[in-house]
DNA sequence: AACTTCGCCAACCGCTGGGTT
DNA sequence: TAACCCAGCGGTTGGCGAAGT
């Protein structure tokens, strides 16, 4: 294997602690320097990516529990392919106040108010929910359960509605309240007509917001 | 017991977007 | 404003072990 073969030979313990000690000292980001002051193989991607994935305090491991499962399955509904945003560690993104404005728009009833999924990663959710796909498709059961599509659909509606007098979060909605995941089509074609009426139901919330 | 299939897990690759010069 | 750099993200790959045949 690629990737496995080539870290296998050049992570050890040893060098975990080395990470551990160099983000303590220095804080996250700045991965490439890691390399630099700390004389690992890694290159900074890497760095960051063993750092997020298995060293970072508060990770979560073992399986999925129901209400996690759920919660993904409800958040790919709304969100698509957005697994950083699923998983707590995006508190350390950039991207942190777009969320966190994202988060305010859902009513606190929902799980996405919470922090998401915290301790878990996003190459966790991300594994979890490929497997998923192939098991469902396999089985030739639709991607979504019908419960989860028609609470996307009353969310949809919801945040419509909190938005549409909320200029500011025009990007918010462009990212995410009109993206359309690529797996509806899969669940069109699993004749999962309730995909369609969700989907209809943001194009919508399209309309409703640029005739503001 | 040997082989195949499946699911899980970990890591790499390429692209993107934000920040800096 | 353009060019560059870099962190982060999502897609993809492939090893490994368990379960099934």
């Amino acid at each position: 294997m690629r990737g496995k073969m080539e870290c296998s030979q050049r992570i050890g313990k040893n060098c975990h602690a080395i990470l551990i000690d160099y983000v303590k000292k220095h804080g996250e980001g700045n991965w490439n320097a890691v390399q630099k002051h700390s004389g690992l193989f890694r290159c900074g991607k890497s760095c960051r990516l063993r750092w997020a994935n298995h060293l970072r305090p508060n990770l979560k491991k073992g399986a999925f529990t129901r209400e996690e499962e759920h919660l993904i399955i409800e958040l790919h509904a709304k969100m698509g392919n957005k697994w950083a945003r699923m998983a707590a560690n995006v508190k350390s993104s950039p991207k942190v106040i777009k969320i966190q404005v994202l988060v305010n728009l859902y009513p606190s009833s929902s799980p996405i108010a919470h922090i998401l999924l915290p301790g878990r990663t996003d190459n966790e959710i991300k594994n979890y929910w490929n497997t998923r796909i192939k098991r469902r498709q396999r089985a030739g059961l639709p991607l979504y359960p019908p419960e989860v599509c028609l609470q996307a659909l009353k969310e949809s509606h919801r945040t419509s509605a909190v938005s549409g007098g909320d200029k500011g979060t025009h990007d918010i909605l462009q990212n995410n309240t009109y993206e359309i995941p690529d797996v509806i089509f899969d669940s069109l074609k699993a004749k999962n007509y309730l995909m369609m009426i969700l989907l209809l139901s943001r194009m919508s919330t399209v309309d409703v917001f640029f005739t503001l």
